[in-house]
DNA sequence: AATGAATGAGGGTTCATTCAT
DNA sequence: TATGAATGAACCCTCATTCAT
């Protein structure tokens, strides 16, 4: 018995959950092993399933690396505006939207290595990407201007702002693995904690 | 004619300095494209050389990766002890290290992206370099300790400082492309800074 | 509601007839992409059916095409036999069967490129589909030799007029698509026309 | 040994003799049983080499169609500018283009039929044949119209005038398969003959 | 009868690696 | 040492066919 048949319900929305079902095995495998160390094969075996079945579920390999990096996206610009709204200067807005970000990621898509590869994804996927980057980027900078302009941050290059936003995520997988025993929430915390106020002891 | 008749000269040595041209060029590649996207094809038509004479020179493609991050932790290693030396206080020798790797690492292997993959490596050689990493963890949690009785570190998980010192290499080439336009040395500021003080303005 | 459903009325040949609509559209289809290019989802969506559905009333893929071939063969057979009545001489019988052949097949098959396949076809079917040729072949081969005879026709290897009975058909398809204005009638006409009469000028 | 050792010589062009030994094989297993039941692993086995081999000398397995295609229209395009030439009126440019073509694509390609299968090629490569097509379908409308004016052709509708040339390549592989005893200059006569003179005596 | 999810064989393609010259 | 043709394993993807509901 497939894997994911414990877990379905009922209707019509079954097709939802087993494409989320594939999703997130493969998700754990990409992270795990990488993109390109994961092969299909692999995905459906764990799964119990045949490996055509995934194609009712999933167009494509790289579809999959594509929907991670949306919902990654899609995270990002919610925390953002989330930030936006709630943050009273430009140090809350990023500590707020830095620490929310790593958070989400890291609850719902279970992994932060999923988003590593980029230069795996299509051509006009991977456009599609950056112009949401972009996008981010820019809101992400603004959050440190302002926060130059109020005094809350130290003047920092706003490109260095958006490494912090980003890069942050990038380099969790690799030390915050799956068997780790912090949760997303302390990782979150702990990378925020540091990225804000530094390791150095306050002068 | 290959790229590196123009430079060598005479004698023995003569074949490490073409493994050293072979590693360049490939590193060069990986750092850019990525492990799995870059074909010894692409390397060898680079280098103006055919594919078969690269296996003169290296015995493997996964040896190539091998070699990086030897190199990589050789730096590491030496870093850690000149700041043993140097370093007056837990601040200082976290900063030191920290700084000088990134520096070093930028301008030895020409770029960040080249260590980026581990699952790549054969299982043998993944054990040797997670044996060296865990050896240098150690001694930069050390440093994290001797910071935090000091008084000179707010008083840091260890496992957090070691995000610092390899995490922080990890993400820089997503956003420090070789188009870019800051220098290792640039890099390596900036990022020490923001992981040392923080990003807040001292209150 | 599928396709069907509008045009069917009540009793037990209902099967006999949904099989008829599951031949034709793939016949169309078929004709306009190819065999090979039409994939049994594309007939199904087109007919507003599941796929699961075409198996009740037919057993394969090449079953289809095994029935367009057969209903070739016995339009062949039929006008053959009614040139064999009405025909006068050699050259009518030829020219009666040749432009029926090509009018019905038009018109009942829908289009000529269903029957160019014959290679997808299994061993035994096609062994079928061959022999069944070779008799049609073989009455045509025999108005060649009546028309020799009798005067009407100039001595043509029989080989050939078996060329113009069936080989005429396999080209038409490629230079009378369906967005084409000519009508069966008007392209049985115009084949046989130059068949029979050549292009040439009566001296 | 694989088969192609026979029959090469020496020296730099032997890339391009085994590339044409590939399109040969291709070709006659595309002609005998169709592009799409003919597997590279099948031409490979037959050639005596391994399948990976292939790729040595063909970008794809459409390229190996679009190659034929190409060779056909260019072997067109000469027929037709030599007729152009010697071809005294429409009759006899039509005849001279038109045997020559069936005969040369015979001798040169080793049959007609890989030639049939126009919907498996690429799209940009399509649009390539379908033009190069239309132009030699403009040349040969050409010729009808030169021979009703000129008297030598009966008054025929030049799109019937298109179907002869290509059409009747078309067909021939299903009636005069390589095991068939005519060769390709006898082929070309009867088909001509039929196609300029017709099949009833002239009365 | 109808459905459509699941299957799995089959085929095209890539690419690290080998080896004879 | 250098070459580059040949290899073959590995992988992605398609699609005709089956079957439980």
């Amino acid at each position: 018995m497939a894997r994911w048949e414990n877990t379905i319900q009922t209707n019509q929305e079954v097709h939802r959950l087993k494409r989320d079902a594939v999703l997130r095995e493969a998700g754990r495998l990409f992270s795990r092993n990488g993109y390109h160390n994961t092969s299909l094969d692999e995905v459906a075996s764990t799964l119990g399933v045949s490996k055509g079945t995934l194609y009712n579920y999933v167009t494509d390999k790289q579809d999959i690396l594509f929907s991670f990096h949306q919902m990654a996206l899609a995270i990002a610009r919610r925390v953002i505006a989330e930030a936006q709204e709630k943050g009273e200067n430009g140090l809350e807005k990023i500590k707020l939207s830095t620490a929310n970000y790593i958070r989400e990621v890291g609850e719902e898509l279970g992994g932060y290595g999923v988003i590593a590869e980029i230069s795996a994804l299509k051509p006009e996927d991977r456009k599609i990407i950056i112009e949401m980057r972009s996008e981010i980027e820019r809101a992400y900078g603004d959050f440190a201007q302002e926060g130059a302009k109020d005094g809350s941050l130290s003047a920092i290059d706003p490109k260095m702002a958006i490494f912090t936003f980003f890069g942050a995520v990038q380099l969790v997988p690799n030390w915050f693995s799956p068997e780790g025993n912090l949760s997303p929430a302390e990782v979150a915390d702990a990378i925020t904690d540091i990225l804000i106020y530094g390791m150095a002891t306050p002068s």
